[in-house]
DNA sequence: TCTTCCATGTCAGCATTTTGACATAGTCCG
DNA sequence: CGGACTATGTCAAAATGCTGACATGGAAGA
């Protein structure tokens, strides 16, 4: 029994420009709920599992870059590396390889433990798109990032 | 595809920023910094925003019916609004209509604060829809929508 | 009717994230 | 060379959001 279903709007014609930011927060939370759950038997949070993923691909990213790459602020990345670094999933250079940066790299715990909860994060991702026809998903994505690119200057 | 580990992606991508997730929490992320740049001149967060938006869209909504429709915890949701009712943009009733519900409804001035700040949103979301092509916009909006209502159960 | 179940409002504690600030290291010109 | 500028790492404090818990009011079903 659920009647929390959407009440139609009362201008159902109303300017979709009122509902575009409505339903990308919607999806959005989605599937931040989603990866959560899914997660959760890793011993992962989103965050943590977003420095992993990037990590994997781009090792020695430095500790700001990986924030930018997550969307979030230099602090909080530190936070979230702080706890990977102190659950052996990471390690951080002594001595900065340039600039400041730090130079951030998986261990071997790190990389086992991305793989463990790579299979569970793909098949929430797979709900989402198996959910979308399969000729409109290279246009999707086009489109979310030309929207982020347009609001990002 | 040159993955061959436990788990297949769930389509080929070279890159994380390639996935849908990526690019969803990318999006998502521009359009909650670009609106709360607008919303700051107006001195509104964006949960308060969109308690205001959803309010003057439907009158009389309890505190928890206005937590799910902006995808936060009721307690969430219960700051948001003592804020508001502290700026006197809202009122909520003091006894239950129904049930234990209290319902919730805009004063003069919270209309008049949301009048004058929505065009500052609306403004960012016209910056967002007019990047992609117009006729992708009523696709993109029902892709968003099914995806997230594939997550949600 | 009564009993069980669900939704709501609310309190408390904790986790997460952001804002603000500062020192440091490199770069870009003058 | 030297100063302005930028980027990074880090600390401190505040804001924000969530989990857990509890009591209450209604509704559904035995």
């Amino acid at each position: 029994m659920e009647e929390h279903g959407p009440v139609p709007p009362p201008h159902p014609a109303e300017d979709v420009t009122e509902h575009v930011g409505y339903r990308l927060k919607r999806a959005a939370a989605a599937l931040r709920g989603a990866m959560d759950r899914a997660l959760r038997d890793h011993g992962l949070t989103v965050p943590q599992y977003s420095c992993l993923e990037l990590l994997d691909e781009r090792p020695g990213l430095s500790s700001a870059e990986l924030a930018r790459g997550t969307f979030v602020t230099r602090q909080s990345a530190h936070v979230v590396l702080r706890g990977l670094e102190d659950a052996g999933l990471l390690a951080r250079a002594a001595h900065a390889g340039h600039g400041r940066a730090l130079p951030v790299h998986l261990t071997p715990a790190g990389r086992e433990r991305l793989h463990a909860a790579r299979g569970a994060v793909y098949a929430v991702e797979s709900r989402m798109i198996e959910a979308v026809p399969a000729r409109r998903l290279a246009a999707l994505l086009a489109d979310l990032d030309t929207m982020a690119a347009a609001l990002g200057e």
